[in-house]
DNA sequence: AGCTATGGTCTCGTTTCGGTACCAAGGTTC
DNA sequence: GAACCTTGGTACCGAAACGAGACCATAGCT
């Protein structure tokens, strides 16, 4: 009872089907009146998710957040940090010491956002294997996966 | 009993948290070794969710994408489409007319891939009035939000 | 006086991106 | 029979985003 029953359609609430279908008959043009295109660049940003995943346990400091990704610039830390408060996934606490501490911490919907994500992390994680293997195919065989048909 | 309850504890699985606790253990550094950060990259960029999604009811030739999209330059939906093959998500047919005419569906993987996709996009639709709300808040009071502890 | 630590900002060079122009091959039109 | 249309791209160029590193303020310790 693996996942071969889906055939031809896909295991997704047809609800959310016929959401796609709306969109793409109004057109997606702009991403201004599409709240899940909006969503989706802050998803869709090299660090956003991963640091939500770090504050997933608990408040984090600058430096702890920076040590833990690693290879993220300050630069990018602070851009995406800010743009997670903006949002309100994250909130930002300034302890006036020397030299300041600065922790951030998931809101409630920072948190609930971990809900879908995790969903998708689950997924990446039972499916890497695959995509490995689609990408060594098709790296091995450069494009004469093209399947030709009459 | 809206989500209150939460507290401090995400409601999300503690298997989760765990996993996320060990990256954070290892250090994440390198994107190599952690199957999620590779996955996180695709989802991560600006059009591969948008195109999984836009052709969930099912296949789409190359223009039709670029016609329902409409803000993707032709460059980044070749390319996007490319990378999307070389994982396995979607396929590519070629039926060998003149002009030739193309066409992309999903893979069983790309269609198990909408699932924790879906996830993500019910969350966006029913937060998205308070990630808007908490953007107007932080663009209104510009920094004033800093919450300040001894 | 000098070194260290924190949470950034600034600058600069490189990568990536979006937009436009262009191409090939055959069918249709004039 | 020369011009034009179509599709699915590629080539090129300027613009925007990104990464690495230098720099800064403040105070405590030596």
């Amino acid at each position: 009872m693996t996942r071969e029953q889906a055939g031809n359609r896909p295991d997704v609430p047809d609800e959310i089907i016929r959401h796609f279908d709306a969109w793409q008959e109004e057109g997606i043009t702009d991403a201004s009146n599409c709240p899940v295109r909006d969503v989706l660049d802050r998803v869709g940003d090299k660090w956003s998710v991963l640091l939500l995943m770090m504050l997933a346990r608990g408040p984090k400091r600058f430096s702890a957040l920076n040590k833990v990704v690693g290879d993220i610039s300050k630069r990018m830390l602070t851009q995406t940090l800010r743009s997670l408060q903006r949002d309100g996934l994250v909130e930002r606490t300034v302890y006036p010491t020397t030299p300041p501490m600065v922790d951030y911490r998931l809101t409630e919907l920072g948190r609930s956002s971990l809900e879908p994500l995790a969903a998708l992390i689950a997924w990446a994680d039972t499916r890497h294997d695959d995509i490995r293997e689609a990408r060594e195919a098709f790296d091995r065989d450069e494009g004469v996966t093209e399947r030709l048909s009459a």
